[in-house]
DNA sequence: CGATTCTTTTTACATATGTTAAATAATCAC
DNA sequence: GTGATTATTTAACATATGTAAAAAGAATCG
């Protein structure tokens, strides 16, 4: 659990009593690359912490599937749109290479919101943090041509290229497989 | 103001001290079409309330106005990615259809989450809120056409054609003003 | 009202991306 | 290792969108 909480440090610190609160409602998983850590279609309870290797949110458009985000080692992965409305999720959480993950049960965070001010405000910074994320990549995905989302891409993550699909890459920059391959080509 | 706390009901209902708080750091204004609410470059330090009319963010891409969002009345309206970050925003606020507005002071807001939880909650809420939109669009702009995005804009509001330039419109949509004109024309 | 400006549409052409199918290349399971 | 599967690239063609310029239409202001 420490490298949790070192992550959580950097968006505000919590005390040892809100750690053990934190620590009593988490477990540690390991799970395979091409697992699904949760399945399309079920409500989202479960905040993720990625200790180890590489995720996708994932989901189905006309029977293609699409990547909606990828998260590295050392952040939050869960399905916001679920989580915070309460509605099931038509997207899925796959392993995208072999991870080690400690799950937080959501309900029971929410629950700790009230005895705990001081976790309520580290959760609240740490969306707010993906928020600013979000309006970022969509800047890019509204007013940006295909190719300079992927140089943006692989200068900001260069290693994303030796880790995950190229198929998947796609679908996160909103193109298909072919028009990738072909932005490719020309470098 | 009680617009404002009708508003914030729907969120997370606030104690009168609260509402007290939030009214003594909140001035009210009424801003005329074409005006700019908040310029270009400033950091983010005012998060408002639409009471009557429409607002836009806004930013130069390649010399080119977009839009990166609309708000109609009784919506919040801020540069997240600003007052999350505290740094200067390339955006700009501007009033689309004559306004009235409260603004809220946010440094001081988020001095008064120490002294109310319940003010950072609903804050927290309102956010939260913003975040499955803002993933909603993200998802419409990943893999819908630009024609589907048209008809699902005047699906969700067909004020919007009586009430914003078609100009605005476009760039919102993350087309040209052609290509939407070309798109219209079909119908 | 008439002139000016701003908005929207139209046209013609260039480019980017999508679609389908096939060919390579890489990876996996046994 | 070998065959099967999956991933990636390439080709050929169709379609959508961009760009530039002009025309038409609407709003604004003296």
């Amino acid at each position: 659990m420490d490298e949790l909480f070192q992550f959580f440090k950097a968006f505000y610190p919590i005390s040892p009593a809100a750690q053990e609160a934190i620590t009593a409602i988490s477990t540690e998983i390991s799970m395979a690359r091409n697992k699904d850590l949760q399945p399309i279609g079920h409500s989202c309870k479960t905040i993720y912490f990625l200790k180890k290797g590489i995720a996708r949110i994932y989901y189905y458009k006309d029977g293609i599937d699409v990547t909606e985000s990828f998260e590295f080692e050392h952040s939050i992965v869960a399905r916001v749109e679920s989580l915070f409305s309460g509605r099931p999720s038509r997207k899925g959480i796959q392993i995208v290479e072999d991870a080690e993950l400690i799950a937080i049960d959501a309900n029971k965070l929410f629950k700790l919101y009230d005895a705990f001010p001081e976790i309520e405000r580290l959760f609240r910074k740490i969306f707010e943090a993906a928020h600013v994320n979000l309006v970022n990549r969509l800047e890019s995905l509204q007013f940006h041509t295909a190719e300079e989302r992927y140089n943006d891409l692989i200068k900001e993550s260069p290693e994303i290229l030796q880790r995950v699909p190229l198929k998947h890459i796609a679908s996160y920059l909103g193109i298909t497989q072919v028009s990738l391959s072909r932005i490719r080509a020309k470098r």
